[in-house]
DNA sequence: ATGTGC
């Protein structure tokens, strides 16, 4: 036996555990399940079982569920794919290092056929709008608050600064009249109280560019512009204004410096709560006891954040585009976190790692996609193609999908190719990366070369058992292929 | 994942 699963259906298999609750892996055929990561995710749950504080309580602390999607894999802590549904209890811990990391998908009003003629151009105005120090987002005190309580909030209430420049305008004017149906939890969590004690508030006021605010982030974060390849549900992607051709701007990125800050706080005040536990830190939900509230003001104003940098980026990549194809249009499709915790509406917690929502149609109603089911975009390696599903709401699956491909190589082994290889696909494939800026400090860029290495194609599964696993076990259905045209790196 | 650089 290679892992302690067992398999209970073509994709379901089942954990054996001491908890009272059912945990499901949605394994991917002819892929076998990492060793380790069935390992880590057994150490989590037994220390669950054994954690003493979580016995006895009023209302009782447990664990309802556990689901593992397709791609789970081993990553720091629990493994990259795993979803919980608690009650009485949440984990900081449980929903991996970068708060609120989340896809964005954009349509635009271009094709393939449209921007082929402009790609090398785009390839060096895509590099100085992102890296050249030409970011030119501006923002004030008050906007930055804004944007960690309100999220999208901030750019539709918010009032532009004398003297900034268009591009924070550029993004408000880029929202579509129902945008905030069009962003996971409508794009604003909630937030009692702004943690004021994170950096990036206290920064000095720039009337240039944000510290923050409009970086990509590094690792497997991306803004791509991408074709479709192929539609695989047409009545869907008609639903969603998606044609064969047609060029869509996605985006792969999280809470940057702000939600590291943060994830570390929300640590800490679980460890102060739990001193029992240090580990595999918990936070008890105290009905009538806001113990909890500062940790989840600070994971949602990272939401906030994160959200709202999304759709900078996408509106960057826009402004690129219309340098070169005047009249471009972008739209909002949807965003989404895959690193999270939210309230569930039934009750108790749900905790996502590297999980993307995958609502049906029930869970969508009295949004544009109570007909559709919830977009999933769920993005491949660098090169590859990326597929966009259509969410069924499985309940074994904790309404989740994956949210991508799964690591197969480790950090290590991936950046010991040859960089002479790695040059010519970043150069073949229209990778854009910070790598040739010449300003950076050659130590920096050594090491910006190793983490893009750690990137590379042939460090990811293939994406297609993936995608095919999503779609026979009915947690999401394929509704269109997309292939990449420019890949913006950070 | 974070920061670096401006």
């Amino acid at each position: 036996m290679s892992h302690p699963f067992r398999r209970v259906s073509a994709t379901q298999l089942t954990l054996p555990h001491a908890l009272d609750c059912p945990v499901t892996l949605f394994a991917t055929p002819d892929v076998p399940v990492q060793r380790a990561a069935a390992q880590e995710l057994t150490t989590f749950l037994d220390r669950l079982t054994h954690l003493p504080t979580l016995q006895g309580r009023t209302p009782p602390a447990r664990l309802h569920r556990v689901a593992l999607t397709p791609d789970f894999h081993k990553g720091a802590g629990i493994p990259v794919g795993t979803v919980l549904h608690t009650e009485g209890v949440l984990f900081p811990e449980a929903i991996g290092n970068d708060v609120a990391c989340g896809m964005g998908l954009h349509t635009t009003t271009l094709t393939r056929d449209d921007l082929e003629p402009h790609l090398d151009a785009l390839e060096d105005t895509l590099r100085r709008v992102f890296f050249q120090g030409q970011r030119r987002l501006s923002t004030t005190g008050k906007q930055r608050e804004a944007v960690l309580r309100s999220g999208i909030g901030a750019l539709v209430d918010s009032p532009l600064h004398p003297g900034q420049s268009g591009l924070w305008s550029r993004v408000r004017d880029s929202l579509p009249a129902d945008a905030r149906q069009r962003l996971h939890a409508g794009g604003q969590l909630p937030v009692l109280s702004v943690p004021a004690h994170l950096d990036w508030l206290r920064e000095p006021h720039h009337l240039t560019h944000d510290a923050q605010l409009g970086s990509v982030g590094g690792g497997n974060h991306f803004v791509e512009l991408q074709y479709v390849h192929r539609l695989l549900d047409r009545g869907t992607a008609h639903h969603w204004h998606l044609k064969a051709g047609q060029v869509v701007v996605m985006v792969h990125s999280g809470s940057l410096g702000f939600g590291h800050l943060a994830a570390q706080q929300a640590r800490t005040a679980a460890q102060a709560a739990l001193p029992e536990d240090p580990v595999w830190a918990a936070l008890p939900v105290r009905d009538g006891g806001p113990a909890h509230q500062p940790v989840m003001d600070a994971l949602n104003a990272a939401a906030n954040f994160a959200a709202v940098n999304r759709l900078c980026l996408a509106a960057m990549a826009a402004q690129a585009l219309s340098e070169h194809l005047p009249g471009t249009g972008t739209s909002l499709l949807y965003d989404a976190p895959h690193n999270f915790i939210w309230p569930d509406p039934a009750g108790g917690w749900l905790h996502r790692k590297g999980a993307t929502p995958a609502r049906g149609f029930a869970g969508m109603q009295g949004t544009p996609f109570a007909f559709t089911g919830e977009p999933v975009i769920v993005p491949g390696s660098m090169g590859g193609s990326s597929f966009l599903l259509a969410g069924r709401g499985l309940p074994e699956a904790l309404s989740s999908a994956s949210h991508g491909a799964g690591r197969l190589r480790s950090r290590g082994e991936a950046m010991r190719g040859h960089d002479d290889e790695f040059h010519a696909f970043l150069r073949d494939f229209r990778v854009v990366t910070p790598l040739d800026w010449r300003r950076a400090r050659p130590d920096i860029q050594a090491q910006k070369l190793r983490e893009l290495k750690q990137e590379a194609p042939f460090a990811y599964k293939g994406i297609g058992p993936v995608i095919r696993t999503l779609a026979e076990s009915g947690m999401a259905a394929p509704v269109a292929e997309l292939r990449p045209l420019i890949t913006v790196k950070g």
